[in-house]
DNA sequence: AAATAAATTTAGATGAGTCTAAAAAAGTTA
DNA sequence: TAACTTTTTTAGACTCATCTAAATTTATTT
């Protein structure tokens, strides 16, 4: 119904607000979409008249209870769609977002629902990303930086904040993957690294790198 | 590369010339977008000023190397995304084209070549239409409608003509389906209706069946 | 509280793809 | 051949999504 680019505006919006959740920014649509203030602005007032956000002008922007819905399936369907990439195609990690921003906006519920059951009904995606299911509900884990957790503490991999191509190639490189198990060995204050010891195997990690990596500790 | 709009007209000029191989109106292909023809001249233009179509006003026009290229790749995704659609999800025959139709467009020459050996690189899509191969090559077969078959002939059940809906829908409540085995029994020349024995089953078809109905026969 | 800077919106323009109505070309019939 | 019909193209207008440049509002500094 809604257009590719209605569907990109409202799904960068809901990015944006979890960050942001008093209003998201003009600008800050504008640099994620990769497009002009001005632009947003045209936008922002075409998708208040169609009850898709709150906007009054100079104020930012919130999504609706109606655009939230829509911005939560085209995650639910680029999520599923990076499992089928990765589980199905053997795609690797940092292969199948730039195909998961085509496919999410195929036009389906039964084809996605049906996706879904195909794929075992997976909760997380490649990234650790919890799949929102059909009503649209997100089960978060419970889960923290590597910099938030103390020496000795141990964990398992469970998703990345940067899903940058470049980060998931590093965490390749290091032989780093969802599900390794983990102990925080040292912490150097110095530069805020860190040595682990990663399904036993000892390396030391950057501060950059403990940011953007989430663990699950045990209770 | 090419727009949707652009990749629909290949498409559609593609399937026009199979039966017009003269040169296809601007009028068939308006009818077959669902479009204005004035809207068609315009496209044409712009079409054959990107050496994808042979055009001369006036005089109706063909694909250029490059757009028959173009044409094939589109018709490869769109039927190996309707095998994934009945094989992998379990979708009916008479309910893939549409979905089809979108998915053809998503942007990937990696994507489908996975896909299709996900698929264990199946040559004929669920109406027994051939699969272009990468290259655009495809190999047809030889199968004859059950029109221009003679009595006691036996043959193999191979594809359909007519790909719509209604008549799938019409050969799933006769229990036709590709594969069966067949043979004309006779023919009534007063409404050129045909009794045939299917898998062992009696029936009665119309002249309008036979005509959409592909069969292989036997050498 | 002014002055300045930053963010946002408005104004006006563009290109893609579409439409309707009118003109032109091609085809058919008398 | 001339008249009529059908097909195709052109002309002019519209929507969507975008841009640049200018105006306006809000935020920050002196
Ligand atoms: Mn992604
Ligand atoms: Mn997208
Ligand atoms: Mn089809
Ligand atoms: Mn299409």
């Amino acid at each position: 119904m809604a257009s590719f680019t209605v569907e990109n505006y409202l799904k960068a919006i809901y990015g944006l607000s979890q960050k942001q959740p008093g209003g998201v920014s003009t600008n800050a649509i504008a640099e994620a979409i990769g497009t002009k203030a001005a632009t947003v602005s045209d936008m922002l007032k075409k998708l208040s008249a169609n009850k898709l956000i709150h906007y009054k002008k100079y104020q930012g922007t919130t999504l609706t209870t109606k655009g939230a819905a829509l911005a939560l399936n085209i995650i639910r369907k680029h999520r599923l769609w990076e499992v089928f990439l990765v589980e199905k195609l053997d795609f690797r990690w940092d292969e199948v977002h730039d195909l998961a921003e085509e496919l999410e906006h195929i036009d389906s519920d039964e084809l996605i629902n049906r996706l879904e059951a195909f794929l075992d009904n997976p909760k997380f995606d490649p990234h650790g990303d919890p799949i929102p299911d059909k009503s649209g509900v997100i089960h978060r884990r419970e889960q923290v930086a590597l910099t938030d957790i103390q020496v000795n503490k141990a964990g398992v991999v469970t998703g990345v904040k940067d899903s940058s191509k470049e980060f998931l190639q590093y965490l390749d490189t290091q032989g780093i993957e969802l599900g390794n198990k983990l102990v925080i060995k040292e912490v150097f204050e110095y530069d805020k690294s860190r040595t682990i010891e990663l399904d036993g195997k000892a390396m030391t990690l950057s501060h950059q790198v403990c940011k953007n990596l989430y663990v699950k500790t045990e209770a």
